[in-house]
DNA sequence: ACGCCTAACTAACGCCTGTTAGGTTAATAA
DNA sequence: TTATTAACCTAACAGGCGTTAGTTAGGCGT
């Protein structure tokens, strides 16, 4: 399934990455490194341009790493959704929660360049850059307060649960693996599950035999 | 309790910051900027130097980094080891694990620059940093998976989790609220209950009537 | 009073950064 | 065939970075 159309794509030709190609290197270059030390001339070496040719297609470098994160969220967003959504109208409220859990972890680990990178580099980028994400974060953060609140308001979570705090601890939760997840001791499917066994029902040795 | 002794300690004398105040000043700028936006330049500013003063002390950034990261785990590390033995002998588990997450968020939130710059910075460092700290580390980590395991052990938790992969939840968890957390919205010790009530019992509203 | 030691200062270095202006090429449309 | 345009290149800029070398000020022990 290689080069099936034009053998010699590139050979002195322009090879043409464009915008969507910029930022599809830009994404992955700060899921791997970091924010602070990916420059504009190693995006542009890594896409096989110079760096200057990047203000073709960018106005600045912020311009970039907000696009970055702003399709960091919607996809972990869309993914969620549709887990949710995909769910047989029937689904009890546990399986619902385990799916949206799945789906977050999985734009985290398995989907999404886009995603990994605006959870690791979020915290590191200019205030102004940070800002101008909080709208699209606040979306997908109303998503999740808006399932949970169905989950407590239809008896499957507890009556006692902040929402707000609940929300800040999965996502925390999620997003804290990241820092250690080694795709060979496990699947991120096989992690999500852990997940949701403890969330839902405790690491606590039940004494009702 | 301000200016005991000598009521002007500046005043065009020598300030005499010292390699601990450069490093306490350095902590601080790390938890409150991240890594990259803090130049030697800005910490010789906070601590009223100049920054090419700040070589008689330390060696290079290298080293001042490397100092504060191994401080924030050793805090962080002691603080933990005390909360748990300095409760009585015959402490049920579930009040130990309580103990044990409460130091650890304390530590974070409100005792140490130290313990919070690290979870911060961390990830942002050059690597060869990182690899000095993870001794430190290591160190901590096993005794969170020597309490844990004491814990499944006697029967405190369910005898089929994951030491490991429950530490790094816990741990992950806990740091994360750095990301969030807002002291006006509630204080670190109420919030370290409800991670415990979370982790222990679960969100799920329970059937047994 | 002297000399030493600690803790600072000044001034500069080479390097890397984001950014800009203007020129060049290849493909497409008329 | 010619004109247009999208996508790139080249070369340079100012500014910030970590780091170094040499110098200076103040306090302590003798």
């Amino acid at each position: 399934m290689a080069q099936n159309t034009a053998i010699k794509v590139n050979e002195t030709s322009r090879s043409a990455v464009g915008r969507d190609g910029v930022l599809d290197i830009a994404a992955r270059l700060f899921r791997e490194q970091r924010y602070g030390s990916v420059s504009l001339r190693k995006i542009a070496e890594a896409a096989g341009i110079k760096a200057g040719s990047i203000y073709y297609h960018f106005g600045s470098k912020d311009e970039i790493v907000a696009a970055v994160l702003d399709a960091g969220i919607r996809v972990v967003h869309e993914s969620m959704r549709d887990a949710v959504t995909d769910l047989r109208a029937d689904a009890d409220g546990e399986t619902v929660l385990r799916a949206a859990i799945r789906a977050h972890l999985r734009a985290l680990i398995d989907v999404s360049d886009y995603t990994s990178a605006n959870v690791r580099i979020f915290g590191q980028v200019p205030q102004s850059v940070r800002d101008a994400n909080l709208p699209t974060r606040r979306a997908y953060e109303a998503e999740w307060d808006s399932l949970l609140s169905q989950l407590k308001k239809d008896g499957t979570l507890k009556q006692d649960v902040d929402i707000r705090r609940l929300r800040l601890m999965l996502i925390g939760t999620l997003n804290a693996t990241l820092d250690w997840f080694d795709p060979d001791r496990g699947s991120a499917d096989a992690l999500s599950r852990t997940y949701a066994d403890v969330f839902l029902n405790g690491i606590l040795q039940r004494q009702d035999t």
